[in-house]
DNA sequence: TAGAGATAGTTCAATTTTTCACAAATTGCG
DNA sequence: CGCAATTTGTGAAAAATTGAACTATCTCTA
């Protein structure tokens, strides 16, 4: 198949047919099908068939994938094998909470700065992580060779730290502020926000138990006053 | 317009929206256009016009919407209005971190209890949230009125956390687990995997420097052994 | 109070994403 | 070896989502 522009959806499911590859290869499991994936872990044959098919060929007709063969390109695809320098910006609760979770699980993303503005933090250390003034913020890039920074401070600064670190060169970038942000075109941002995943719980409930997604009466028209 | 089924992503812009115009308030604008809005956020003005309609007019023609009206619009359309209750199962990093989290951001959620399996957990407390025995989830879901249940364990017990979740009733779920569950239809899951979104941004950063998400050379063909 | 200007709500077209279904390839058995 | 059983890779249909263009409505000014 053609290996053009790849959205974003599907390299996220990539990454969800790596850890059911894990998963199945701590079993024990040698080959699967793209049928056993799918009903294994609740996902669509097809699906997978052809996520996998814009990067090659990599099943056997008559057998299905070989799951030690397949764990190697997907980590090869989606760039596992190879080391990243993080930092995070903003050292308060969510910010030291995602350096500790990131330390823990280890993956290929390893932690090395923390940033603050806060003197009374600046200078000292999270676990073997230094807090640097946020000031400093191009030379200890530089010198740390981080390739990766994590926004962690409060919505109404995000902006700004944003622009700090795209001034800086650095391409990808995870946003935890739970504000739009304005980027150029080269970067890639990736926002997580908890409090979209929150209230999308809450409209939920707030829907009479019927079917997910339902909605029954449309509120009235505003008038001017 | 029509108040059908609305989609999940409609829902999710709702929440940014309200965000949007909590921002606006703060500063004191009393008006805001769907342009106006779509400019300063870097959002498409045809959208929020369409995702409003969903639910009802609310807009003036040739004068936009007041701030405030949309606001508590909002605020009950996503049912911020009422409390709710929340468990976290998993007391370990990541589960205590969302504790401390949702406890600062105060929200319409609170968390009332944390469950472990753990014995030297088991009985503290982490702030003023007690960490009870997962063997008595159903007892302690029925006294303390919890209707949100989060999931902050080990991908290999998410599924049967999962399944003691639903046993007892509980409808909204967020799991943390970086793996696909299974799920009734009555249950809205809502899943936010730190893991994709960090591989999410391997992968950018595995791509030769192009625009966004384009790959280059597909893997060769496996053959049977 | 009539007309110009602004902007919401809606319809329709374009794009993206998912799903279906089938031809092509591979294996294993008689 | 040849045929039945599998299962991939893919083209095309269907569904969902987005975006643009249009129409209706409201405000404000003269």
């Amino acid at each position: 198949m053609k290996a053009d522009k790849i959205s974003e959806l599907t390299t996220n499911r990539l990454s969800i047919y790596l850890r059911c590859l894990n998963d199945l290869a701590a079993h024990g499991i040698k080959t699967i099908s793209s049928e056993g994936l799918a009903e294994r872990f609740h996902l669509n044959s097809a699906q997978i068939r052809k996520d996998l098919a814009y990067f090659g060929e990599f099943g056997v007709r008559g057998v299905g994938y070989y799951v030690e063969t397949l764990q190697k390109d997907l980590t090869k695809i989606l760039g596992l094998d190879t080391e990243h320098r993080v930092c995070i910006i903003g050292s308060g609760r969510l910010g030291t909470a995602l350096a500790d979770y990131y330390e823990y699980t280890r993956t290929n993303f390893s932690v090395v700065a923390l940033f603050d503005t806060d003197e009374a933090k600046i200078g000292q250390k999270l676990g073997n992580v230094q807090i640097y003034d946020i000031n400093s913020f191009a030379e200890v890039v530089e010198k740390e060779g981080i390739d990766v920074a994590v926004i962690a401070v409060p919505s109404a600064h995000a902006q700004s730290v944003l622009d700090l670190i795209t001034s800086v060169g650095i391409k990808a970038v995870m946003n935890f502020a739970p504000i739009p942000l304005k980027i150029d075109d080269e970067i890639k941002l990736k926002t997580v926000d908890l409090t979209i995943s929150l209230e999308s719980l809450s409209y939920f409930l707030a829907q009479p138990a019927q079917e997910t997604g339902k909605i029954v009466k449309p509120i009235e028209k505003n008038r001017r006053k």
